[in-house]
DNA sequence: ATTTGAGAGTACAAAAAATAGACTCACTCG
DNA sequence: CGAGTGAGTCTATTTTTTGTACTCTCAAAT
């Protein structure tokens, strides 16, 4: 199977991983997220070839993740702007980084500020139950689709 | 940069980037929080090859997301089962689903059914804020470490 | 006792993708 | 005019990924 067939698959997950997938496009994300905008920027802050950064760009564009703004017309110029689908992967990302901060943690590193614009404080991301509102603990899920879960 | 360069970067995402950042491994762990534990099932479930299936237990394996439990001794036999730090990745991956079924839906797929124990129903994960309580909405995040950001 | 079959891999070579680094192109600024 | 910048693209090389076939250990069936 490769990459252009996952996202036929019946799985959300896998059409999800169809898209971001892959780790330069997960930090793309990343920083797109944080206000990076500009090619040469990624460059810069991925520490990948420009070939990389450019490939994963035009996938996320074409992905509808990402769009383009121009900013300057005669020699081309734009910036690459999250589109709501891209917004939307950034809970994604929050609990991958809190993952990381968790289970990974590195010595000499402040933990990653957020800032909730509704309330201004800063935070950490929750996942909570849509029914009761309490917090979903790692294994107190249940899967309908297959037999007892461990998840 | 290669992968194994990736889990020493200052950046939390990327850390965690470094043990699943790659589809077959996330495909593998959806489907072990499903109660998948075996060589074999997993091959069947996945669609790639068991080179590929192999590869990607071990890794799991080897950065303690997964471990080997022995269930039988003379063809040594074993399941492969989450570890707390497992468990503690269905947050994002049940985000990764929920995008999927938002941005990517397929006609014919009913939706995934997550019950959540604590209170027995079916749910929504929905990420809310640590301090106030609301819900996160996308593209109400602040980081501190850039300029003002647009996640 | 021999065959068949399951489970869990390995080995190996072919094919596909990713990578670094240099190069290009179209301007703009001093 | 020359240097600089932003955004790529080209190419050859390296890495991964893949499929298929093979191995190994045992249990069950014949």
């Amino acid at each position: 199977m490769r990459w252009d067939e996952l996202d036929t698959d019946n799985c959300p997950v896998a059409r999800t991983m169809a898209v971001m997938g892959d780790r330069w496009t997960v930090l793309i994300l990343r920083d797109c997220l944080r206000g990076v905008s500009r090619f040469d920027d990624f460059c810069a802050r991925l520490g990948c070839s420009r070939t990389t950064v450019s490939d994963r760009l035009a996938r996320l564009v074409e992905a509808g993740v990402l769009e383009t703004e121009a900013y300057q017309a005669h020699p081309p110029r734009h910036d690459y702007r999250l589109t709501a689908q891209g917004r939307d992967l950034g809970g994604v990302l929050m609990l991958m980084a809190r993952w990381g901060e968790t289970w990974r943690p590195k010595a000499g590193t402040r933990p990653l500020q957020r800032r909730h614009r509704a309330c201004g404080r800063a935070f950490q991301p929750i996942l909570v139950c849509s029914e009761c509102g309490e917090p979903v603990a790692p294994g107190s899920v249940e899967y309908g689709d297959t037999a007892a879960a461990a998840g």
